[in-house]
This record gives C-alpha cells, structure tokens and sequence, in this order.
DNA sequence: AATTTAAATTACTCGTCAGTAAATTAATCA
DNA sequence: TGATTAATTTACTGACGAGTAATTTAAATT
C-alpha cells in the first residue's frame, strides 16, 4: 500500500534519476509546485468522483484519502476542510462551462448558433467528472460564505444564458420568449443530465447535446416551415 | 410545549367532547385510526419541509420530531426510520405526479394535448412541499429495496412520458424525435424547478409550466408557421 | 375498576467521522 | 554534511446523531 501510493506520487512527474545538483534551483522550484499542483487536482478529481459515486455526506475524508492511497491529514495539507473540497471540484466544473461560453460566444454567426454551442460545451461538462458536484453541491453544505460563491458562480453562467437568449431575440435568431424562464428549462434540462448519465451509455456527451438542441432548438409540435432550420 | 403539542393534536379532529360511550365502537376505531394516520402524514409532510430547507443529511430526527412538537422516539413509532421518512415523502410527491397521468391521459384531443397537461401537473407536484425530495432523494441515501422502490417509480413516471411522446408522434401531434432523450429533457426541466423554486417566488406554478410548455412546444428557432398552434 | 393496548417520553448506547496534535519520513537548501 | 522545510503518517479527540430500552401517561376494552 505505501509502496502503491509513493510510486503513484512519484510517476506524475518525469522520473528524472541523477538531476543536476543545481543547474537552475528555479526550474526545480516550479516543478515541485507544478507536482504539488498536480497531486492537489488528483485528490479533487477523486473527490469528485467518489462524490458522485456515493454522495458528499456518504463519502467520508477517509475515503477519499484511501482513493488515492494516502491517509486523511494529508487531504487537509492540501484543501482546508470538506467544504472546501466540494467546493473545489465545484468550482472544476464550473470553469469547463465558463470555458464553452469564452469559446462560443463571439463565434461569428447568430446568437442562437452561439447557444447552441454553449449547451453543447454544458452537456459535455455535466457528463464529466466533475458535473455531478456542479450540479448537487448543496449551498446547504456550505457555510455562508462558500455558498455565497457558489451562488455567484451559478448566477453568472445563468446570466450569460440569458444574455445569449436576449442577443437572440434581438437579432432574430430567437423567438420571442421569456429569458428568465427559457434558461432555467434549458440548465434544468441540462443539469439533470448529472443524475442519469453514468459512464457506459449508449449516447456520447455530444450526442445527447444533439438531441437536447434539436428538442430546444424546433420544439415539439409539427413544423410546417423546414426553412428554419439553421 | 407539551401544552402545545397536544392541543395541535387533538385540534385535528372534531373536538367532539362527551362522545357517547359505546354508541358505535366501529365508529370510533376508524376515527382513531384515522387520526393515526393524520398524524403520519403530519410528520412526513414536516420532514419533507425540513428536508427541502436544510438538505436530508442536515437535518436530524430531532429536528423532525422538533418541528412537529414532539420528541424523536415517536418519529420511530410512525415511521421505520429515517430512510424510511425519506421513502414516504418520495411516495408523497410521486402520488401526485401520478395523479396528472391519470387525469390527463385520456382526456379526450391529441396525445401532444395530454403530454402538455401532464407537464403542468408535473411542475405544480414539484413546486409543493414534497417536489425536494422527490427529486433530490438520492437512491444512494436508501438501502437496496428502497432504492429499488425508487427507481422503480421513477422509471414509471418515464415510461409514462415516453408513451405520450411515442402515442403524439403516432397521431401526428408531435414531431418525430428520439421519446428518450426528450422526456429526459423535459423531466429534467421540470425537476430542475424544486432546485430554484421558492414559495414566494414572481411567478406561479401554473405560469411557469405555461412558459416551459411554450418553450417545449415551439421551440426557439423563430417559426414562419404561426398555424401550428393549438 | 381493573386490564390491556397505544402514545409519548426520558435517558441512554454506540458508531461514525470531521478535524487536530504530535511525530516521522523525505526532500531542499546553505 | 547538517539544518530547514515540506510531505506524510500515527494516534487521538470531540461532537453529533441514528437508533433503542425502559418507563410513564393516556386511552380503549371488558
């Protein structure tokens, strides 16, 4: 077991054998911090992963520690408390979504065209890692002012929903709805992807995104009009 | 507090004070029994309550048993245990889904008429007092039959979905798209509801499944056909 | 009135688990 | 090399909360 864990911490980083003394203490010196980085991001993926698996308050620190092959006080040398670590794969996920919206947004053509693909980079965040934590993390399990980020973060990818809805109604791309109530439907229908999509499906991320955007995108009643498409 | 208590018991029931001795004692038992079960439901509906404002790990048998003025041990005495308090909202608010089915269904036009009634009922069981947990009862904080029970409901509210997807695309009234992925879609819209819901918000039930069901039903591409209303 | 049954309480057990203090090992530095 | 600092462990505390045993109070039955 030891054995496991410092051959698994060991094997991130290049198995650079007889290093030059001092050839530059600064390149050493980022790398540690690179690696510690890198053990840092294990432990929250494993976080998050046991999360999903089991829940956050079915989930012990231990378990988490023994994920990964280490003990419990070094999960707390390297993230505050449990709090923290939810909130940290919180905030992983969060900045896949906040990445589909950089990538998306200013994509040239029309805003919905921009949306859709936002709801595409959201359906394949979701299904990741780190979705399951982005979706249930309670603000009930955080105190005031981890919640309070949480909130924040949540508010702002709705923001930017809404904003893109807007954009589209003004440029014609989208009907005239409600924004508010059209971007909740949409990262409702979205973000339940979290509770049925477990690994082995028959549909990948972007398939399913597909299917979402086509039901979003024509809606369910008969279309007379095949011209408004794209 | 003990004073408390017992008036809120009693004042369920007529406070039929002198009951004839033995006039009926049929009459009687079933009043008793009655009382009993108002009593049940009192205590689930109060978990279900404290569930949905602190989160089902947060909240403690005693607060339960507080919030109803009275002490954890008679929380055994109605109910199993707290899985078990659990499972009985989840059934609570499942009834109610399961209501919308049955007094939509056959209810005369097209299958897309059904379906969209449905959804109002749906959204109007998730907003009440049991919609938390309905949603957010996680199979993983429920023993294997449990869970199983609550999978098994849940698939049923699916297949139900499905059906009318299948049955409106039959008659015409819904466009060809894959019944699976779109009742995913929709549930998830809809539960995704009990997540940012709270009692005084702008809207009402009914007015938010209104704009949900126009969002489904039309979707957001801008349409040349205003014939495919209705 | 005496007895049985149900409703409700007090006072406890027992396990789990977040979080910590102190010690140890390994790596870095001078 | 010896001294410092970081990484990691062992061994603990302290609280909380689910669930129970034993008891009391009230109601129902005869």
């Amino acid at each position: 077991m030891l054995k496991t864990r410092s051959v698994a911490a060991r094997s991130v980083t290049a198995p650079r054998r007889g290093r030059p003394p001092s050839l530059s203490p600064w390149r050493d010196v980022a790398a540690r911090d690179a690696e510690r980085e890198r053990k840092r991001a294990a432990l929250i993926r494993a976080a998050a992963q046991a999360f999903r698996a089991n829940g956050f308050h079915n989930t012990s620190l231990d378990d988490v520690a023994a994920a990964v092959g280490v003990t419990k006080p070094l999960v707390y040398h390297y993230v505050g408390n449990k709090q923290q670590l939810l909130f940290e794969c919180f905030c992983t996920g969060v900045e896949q979504i906040r990445a589909a919206f950089k990538t998306a947004e200013h994509s040239g053509t029309t805003a919905r065209a921009s949306l859709l693909r936002v709801l595409a980079g959201y359906a394949e965040a979701i299904t990741g890692d780190f979705g399951w934590c982005m979706v249930r993390a309670e603000d009930l399990d955080l105190d005031a002012a981890l919640s309070a980020r949480v909130k924040q973060l949540k508010s702002e990818i709705d923001q930017g929903l809404r904003r893109l809805l807007r954009a589209g109604i003004e440029d014609g791309s989208i009907r005239s709805c409600d924004p508010k109530m059209t971007a909740f439907a949409l990262a409702g229908a979205l973000n339940w992807i979290a509770h049925w999509h477990r690994g082995r499906d028959a549909l990948t991320p972007t398939e399913i995104a597909a299917r979402f955007i086509d039901l979003f995108e024509l809606g369910l009643a008969p279309r007379a009009d095949r011209a408004a498409r794209r």
